[in-house]
Formats: structure tokens, sequence, C-alpha cells
DNA sequence: GTGCAAGTTGAAGTGCACTTGATGTCAAGC
DNA sequence: GCTTGACATCAAGTGCACTTCAACTTGCAC
């Protein structure tokens, strides 16, 4: 019951699954803060591992560690995170999940009605429109939402 | 209606939205096919833009290319790949697409159900179980599929 | 038949997300 | 109080997926 002890860097470690530099690498990184002991080890209090917790899954639906560490910089640093902070979060990132859950059903849809349908038209292509992806026009049906259309490493064309 | 007309690099990649040094890279990867022309230059089938919009996709979806590599090897490399080839292909990733929308939609309904919950057991958590992901159990419910638990880039613990 | 954009290769560079190694300090058990 | 394992920092290394650079060649348009 008592809310106030700190675990190590091998405890959190063990708990939320990472390896130490992987926690200390976060932690340059700003995604995640530790208190000192006097000896200079790390101490973290338990809402790091939700903190983890998120940021794994986070990291698992393709998000970088740039984008997670701008979410999770909307939790209060100082105090625990309560239930309304992570809702707020949820909230914000529920827009992007639906986004990536649709195009991940447009894309099992489309394996077979698409790219297994023989059609060779690949420019009406639900699975992949890089044509329309190049150009900037609003117009049109989109039917891979942006999250699943990484922006192509940077094509030839376009030197921006 | 003649199918034999090839494009260059510079085609292709303008129609497949990728850059040219990515088309050269995929080859060398042995994820495309060229011919050559007389003097040395690659000239692409137009299925090979098909194959584009596959590899787009399937790195949409955090495939790795060693992955697509596997699965496009797959496709005869000499004809164009039918209907059947494609569908084939198709199937074979219905499964891994399907157990991602799973655990997407699961993350998603996890993050009010259980990140935002306020429950303090991050044990018995729906999003993130490392624990669980790190013993070699099979029993219990899995919540998050396999496909969205990255294999945790080797905890401190497991030298393996 | 020539000019020049587009193509070629190989080696090296980039960014992300970490890990590894060297070297030294801290703290809990005996 | 000493040993031992966990912890500290910092620099360098790794793997993936490309991009960039330098130096040179091709091939279509005129």
């Amino acid at each position: 019951m008592n809310g106030s002890e700190l675990l190590s860097v091998g405890e959190v470690a063990r708990r939320a699954g990472f390896a130490t530099s992987a926690l200390r690498y976060y932690e340059g990184a700003g995604l995640l803060t530790s208190t000192r002991t006097a000896g200079g080890q790390r101490r973290y209090p338990r809402s790091v591992l939700r903190r983890l917790a998120f940021l794994r899954a986070a990291q698992s639906v393709g998000l970088s560690l740039e984008e997670i560490r701008a979410a999770l910089s909307s939790l209060p640093a100082e105090r625990t995170p309560t239930k309304a902070d992570w809702e707020r979060l949820s909230r914000a990132w529920r827009a992007r999940l639906d986004e990536q859950i649709l195009g991940l059903t447009a894309l099992r849809d489309g394996l077979s009605s698409c790219i297994g349908c023989g059609c060779l038209s690949l420019r009406r292509c639900a699975l992949s429109n890089p044509d329309d992806a190049a150009r900037f026009d609003g117009a049109g049906a989109r039917y891979l939402p942006a999250a699943l259309r990484r922006p192509a490493p940077r094509p030839d064309g376009m030197p921006a």
C-alpha cells in the first residue's frame, strides 16, 4: 500500500522486459526520468512501468521514439499520472489507431480484391497509389490511410 | 495491348514512388530483378510495379525487407505473376494481417480499458505483459498477439 | 553526330534504436 | 570491512534501410 518504494534500473528492466541499456537510452532521449540515490544510481517510481508499457505498445504500432516522446510529454513528470491523464493520451491516440486498423483492413481485403485481382491498372489500386501519394491533391477517395502510406523515403523527384 | 514494353529505373521510380537508389538497393537485396540493355541499363517489366506496390504495403505493416523478400520469392521470376500467384501470396499473408488487426484493435480498446483504467496491476494488463512475454509458458490468455509484441530487443537477463 | 539528362558502379555516409566495451563506483550480504 | 554484483558514464559499434558522392557511360532529341 506504500506508493513510495522506488525501483532500480535492473528491477525495472526485469519487470518491464527491457534491457537496462535501453532504459538509460530512453532517459537520454527524454522518454523517461529518474531520481538518483546519494551515490548516483537511478531510482524509478512504479509509474515508470506503465509508461514503459505504453512505450512498448506504441513502438509496436510503428511509432518512432520521437512521436512517443511527444505523447508522453503530455503526462505529468512529477506526480504519478492519473486515470484522467492516461485517458487523455488514449483519446489522442485512438484516431491514429483507428486509422491504422482501417488501413490494415483495407490492405487485408485488398490483397485479394486488388493485388490478387489481376487488374492491370495499378493506378486505381486500393493498395498503393504512389501517384496519389506524390500528388498534393485532396480530391478522390483515399483508400490507404496516411498512416499506412509511409512517406516513401524521399523519391528521387522531390528533393524537399 | 503489347505487354513487352520495358521501363527504365527512372520510370519505375516515378510511377512507384521510390527513389532510384532504393530500386537498386532492392535489386541488390534480392527483392527485384531486372534485365539489362546492351549498354547495361536496367529494364523492368510492368509487373515490377505490382511487386513494388506489394513491397510498399508490406513495409507499411511493419515487415522487414527480408520477410518481404521471402514472400516475393514465391512469385515466378521469369513470367509475369498471375492472379493465382498473387492470391497464394495473399492467403499466406492474411493470417498475419488478421493478427495485426486484432492486436491493434486490442490495443485501441485497451488504451481506455487498461492503460486508462487506473488499475495498478500491470502484470494482468492486456496491453503489455512483458513477464508473460519473457516466460515460455503457453497457458493463460494472450491479449496482445505475437505480431504486436515485438521481441523486446534482448532484455538483459536473456543472453540468447 | 553531338549534347546532356538519365543511367552505371562501388564505397562511404546517414538516422534510428539500441548494444557493447572499457573503466570505474555503489551497496547489500556475510 | 570486504567482497561481489549491480550500477555509473562515455565512446564506439551494430543492423537495417537507404542515400549520397565521385567518376564515368548510355541513349534519346535535335
